[in-house]
DNA sequence: AGATTAGTCTAACGTTTGTTAGATTGTTAT
DNA sequence: ATAACAATCTAACAAACGTTAGACTAATCT
């Protein structure tokens, strides 16, 4: 099939596999919610809202060109990112893209409706608050998700809960909402609501693949 | 055409351009030579070996993804990278591909064949060393990619006329030979004929766009 | 043992690519 | 003017891809 002449050929097919990987748009999905943590096909699956067969094929692809692992756990497979280069990946192109692409930032601007909502991105001085207790620093992911990995001094409350658990946070004190990334909408939403409720909250749109924290099996 | 219900699936759709981009190995290769300085359709078909009617057509796909820029100069038309983050791309896309496939590094292991003529490369004691003139670094690209961009204190004498101007090598010290980085022989081939001329030669597999070197235009 | 669940494999489809050839545009040289 | 050159556009083909459906495997539950 392959009938490569030159030596440097085998080199940038290579590279290419790398990239084929990341050139569908649902397997940039894919790895973006690995980045969170470890996840099941099927968890996987309706998180991207895709039917399993339709992930199980492109994660199929993420394997080939050897970007995720999977371990058999009884009637489960478990897939996980390769390592943090992987993660670090997922974080490099997304922003070569927004640096790229204004399609891309049109449509960013389009989703975060108030701009004021947005946290200021300077990593250092929000732990040193959220070790001080003066901001609360909330994590509204899935509750697996929280386990695998989340920022420092940050508080779980998984957005479906969140209603129901407004009484455990501060009143007088500023929220700083994240979730899975930029691309995210639960933290958004986070906001929404704990505005309406008379917080005063903002969004981090940042999560632990842009922290550089790597999930734990 | 495109349908797509939520928002969301339109941001990793334009992220995922940049990775259909970086999905053929000609592209890639591409996007290397432009790394190191700007060149016409002409010369990148030349140098990728391919017909100019393919590498027009895949300029048009880089383009798409805004990586590359042109300028219409008199009959020919000028291809840059559209800015250094293309270039930090290419490395990291490329580091990616070496941590994770063990055929990359296979391929590479066989390519470079005496590893002792690799030079160390910490970048920092390589320019001091340089400065003093304790070694002499070599450039072995064309004329013009040294011209656009080229590593501190380094000489330019291109692969093709190393043999005529070899006695503008001082014999006593050591020559460290790159060129467009761990995926060109030019720097290879160069080391091979300064041993056999009796030269201490070294090769530093990495260029420009590895330094982060801008070229100009 | 039989039914259920999670996941993969195969085959099939329509679409999108990579590649080449032929015609076309714009610029420079004679 | 005409020829030569650089580059793109169009059309065409085979190969590769995204997606879905159906059969299949393996583990779990009743």
């Amino acid at each position: 099939m392959n009938s490569p002449r030159h030596i440097k050929d085998l080199l940038y097919e290579q590279v290419a596999r790398i990239g084929k990987a990341a050139s569908s748009p649902k397997r940039l999905e894919l790895i973006e919610l690995l980045c969170q943590g470890e996840k099941t096909v099927d968890t996987l699956a309706r998180e991207a809202s895709i039917s399993m067969k339709l992930a199980s094929a492109h994660l199929r692809e993420l394997r080939a060109a050897r970007l995720v692992e999977t371990e058999k756990q009884g009637k489960y497979v478990i897939y996980r990112i390769a390592n943090r280069a992987v993660a670090d990946f997922w974080v490099s192109i997304r922003s070569l893209a927004e640096d790229r692409l204004v399609e891309l930032r049109m449509v960013i601007e389009q989703m975060v409706s108030h701009p004021k909502e947005l946290a200021p991105q300077d990593r250092e001085s929000l732990v040193k608050m959220a070790r001080k207790g003066d901001v609360v620093v909330l994590d509204v992911r899935p509750a697996d998700e929280f386990l695998a990995a989340h920022l420092p001094f940050a508080r779980s409350i998984p957005i479906d809960e969140l209603k129901l658990r407004l009484s455990e946070l501060p009143k007088g004190k500023t929220v700083v909402a994240y979730c899975r990334g930029p691309y995210c909408l639960m933290a958004r939403d986070a906001v929404e609501l704990l505005r309406k409720k008379g917080y005063d909250a903002l969004r981090l749109p940042e999560g632990v693949a842009e922290w550089g924290i790597a999930p734990v099996r």
